[in-house]
DNA sequence: ATTTAATAGATAAAAATTTATCGATATGTC
DNA sequence: GACATATCGATAAATTTTTATCTATTAAAT
């Protein structure tokens, strides 16, 4: 029984992470009209093990599966949804509209991921007051007013590395309670701060040894 | 004996990504005239367990630490290059200049991780024949030529998820052999051709679930 | 020279994550 | 209506990754 318990009650990191790929593969088959959808298409998909695609439907289906067809689209879909709290959009502050600020500014594929950026902070005086596809962008002395007056809870951070950290002390004393950090630095934060870190380095790091190693081995063969 | 061998030899993914973490902080010291490091001190500036770094750093340092200061800076810094090959640059071709294809192909800061992109190619005939800070971009034609004649084995795809797997399919023929991909869909890659996925919606997924779930135990104490 | 404290390194334990296996069950077919 | 088959769900095994513990070593302080 406790067993079961921590099992089925804690959810995975790992499962979190794909969450969004299921459902944006389960979004397409619903825009063709397929009613069902088992763990091994999504599996073959996806390039990921079946029992595995299983599991992390499992934690959040509302309904078991049906043996020989698998899960009805619609239901999943909803389902995943209430999982993520993608249906109640969370709001977000987003502050250095450098390029990569710009890309998550008015990228409204996030949106469907329910997440939306309110607006855009940056100190460079020439860019406050401007908007970009709709977002305004506001002088950082803003801050503070707006995240309490909106109670928002979430940061991403997308300024040079060097502000980081005081961008980030700031977000926290306004009552970030989350950050999305772009910079590649660790950030120092309070008990209770959630962060994620963006890593692109760490990611290109992990392909380029991959493949050197792959090389070295079909050049031994 | 063969279980040691296995984990000297097996280097762990999760190390992997790690390793440019430390790199940059250590680089920092070492412009700052550090001499030493503590697999502690990094552990405390990267909010890493002590012993993980330490063993991350077994893996690669080609000395052993020494008791009491921990490593050497200079010497850190060099095996860190060595062994993710930061010290040989690998080229890369980029297909997608559009937003996110730009910060890439312009920010110099993957060229110290080891990463040059040497072009950029966009099936926009407008885009065509421009440079963007010396990187020329070139029609979608000339990408296999390009390949075959430098030996590149890197690619970089940030186009429309749409237009992501016929890009790939693409990569691949001309002899691309790792792929990073920034699109938000499953590629469909040959054995022996890997692939990367940078994958924003999984990250935000992850945080804002974890975010959800601490201001569900705040209210309830 | 002796003591002290901080650290590496090795080994073991724990936790998290992925993969394998098996009986049960519903679906489609004959 | 009986049968074959593909899938689910659950349990167990394997793998990967992280954390804990203990001893030996060495630089610094006394």
């Amino acid at each position: 029984m406790s067993k079961q318990n921590t099992s089925s009650l804690v959810v995975m990191k790992s499962t979190l992470s794909r969450l969004p790929l299921y459902y944006s593969y389960i979004s397409k088959l619903e825009s063709e009209g397929v009613e069902s959808v088992s763990s091994v298409l999504l599996a073959e998909h996806l390039n990921l093990n079946p029992v595995l695609v299983r599991k992390d439907l499992a934690q959040v289906s509302s309904v078991a599966g049906y043996p020989r067809t698998g899960f009805k689209v619609k239901q999943l879909l909803v389902d995943i949804d209430n999982y993520m709290g993608y249906n109640k959009l969370d709001e977000a502050i987003l502050v250095g509209v450098g390029s990569m600020g710009r890309i998550l500014l008015t990228n409204s594929k996030f949106a469907k991921f329910g997440l939306n950026i309110v607006v855009g902070f940056d100190k460079d005086p020439y860019l406050c007051g401007l908007q970009l596809e709709g977002k305004h962008i506001l002088p950082m002395e803003k801050m503070e007013s707006l995240v309490q007056r909106m109670r928002i809870r979430i940061g991403i951070i997308t300024v040079p590395d060097d502000q980081a950290q005081r961008v980030c002390d700031q977000m926290v004393k306004c009552g970030i309670k989350a950050i999305w950090n772009f910079a590649f630095v660790p950030l120092k934060v309070p008990e209770g701060v959630l962060v994620k870190n963006e890593n692109l380095p760490s990611s290109l790091a992990v392909l380029s040894h991959q493949l050197a190693k792959s090389i070295a081995l079909q050049s031994k063969q």
